[in-house]
DNA sequence: ACGGCATATATGCAATTGCATTCGTATGCA
DNA sequence: TGCATACGAATGCAATTGCATATATGCCGT
């Protein structure tokens, strides 16, 4: 794996890296000012909800999610303490563990998306036309998509 | 700011966070691979290397690194305890410290270079063509120019 | 049934990060 | 000069993360 480097792959990739840590930070700025947990939080409960009958494995999330499989670990710890998520053990195979998300984890999911949709909005949609966003959406869209197949 | 969120505006939000976290891990992990320290050791010795006289303010490398002052702050302990910068109080602002590259500092941001260009080829610029790399580092500029404008 | 391997989750400990605050230095102005 | 304010850097402490490993379960071939 020797490609050369172009310089508009390093281009891409300076934006990206530094794009990337500047609106997460101003993200979790804005949910933190509406005193709101983190972002992941909120990914892992949207990724139980929008499963089927609210479960889901909890692989599932490190799959979806991309979080360490240590960090899913301590994340569910976290959501299960405040009663966001049920961990139940597997009937069929007692190494997974299936989570359930709860009315209280739907809620606050509910309840952070409005804030968490003006803050796309603001730092990030705001300053891309319509035809810009497909593109990007396109592009990154692509990377996503080669990148889960290795 | 109650923009309307456009289907395409979050539809690149969710790729963008999602490739994020996996290219990063992925880089991050062929640097540990070859036994080199983590990506923003080699962010924060680019910068000041590429400064005039391999100095840089350390308000400096906050600005172009987008790390909080704090990590700044214990990041340059850590490269300082190991002879790749050193810091020194500012003669004409005393609440400035002004980071100097060592010849020891230079040397592992050269020995980094190869690997971490090696995993932007292969993760990142290996899945784009030459035209869609163009197009991704434009998009990205523009959000990286508007950000740091507000 | 049993040993060996694979998979899913959990955990002890060290390192890093976030948060709030503090410290030292400059600047503006009465 | 003296004091309020601002700025850059550092730090104590709690929370989170990374790493290595442990535990627990299932699967497979014999």
């Amino acid at each position: 794996m020797n490609a050369k480097l172009k310089p508009a792959v390093v281009e891409a990739w300076v934006n990206l890296v530094r794009i990337e840590r500047t609106l997460l930070d101003r993200v979790e700025e804005d949910l933190k000012r509406a005193q709101l947990p983190p972002l992941d939080w909120y990914h892992v409960l949207h990724e139980i909800d929008r499963s089927p009958k609210g479960m889901l494995r909890q692989t599932g999330v490190q799959d979806r999610t991309q979080l360490a499989q240590y960090n899913v670990c301590r994340l569910v710890d976290r959501l299960e303490r405040e009663g966001l998520v049920e961990r139940h053990q597997c009937q069929l195979d007692g190494r997974n563990n299936v989570l359930l998300i709860t009315a209280k984890g739907r809620a606050l999911r509910r309840a952070m998306w409005p804030v968490y949709a003006a803050a796309i909005a603001a730092h990030f949609g705001a300053h891309l036309s319509e035809v810009e966003a497909r593109h990007l959406a396109r592009l990154l869209g692509k990377l996503v998509r080669t990148e889960a197949a290795d």
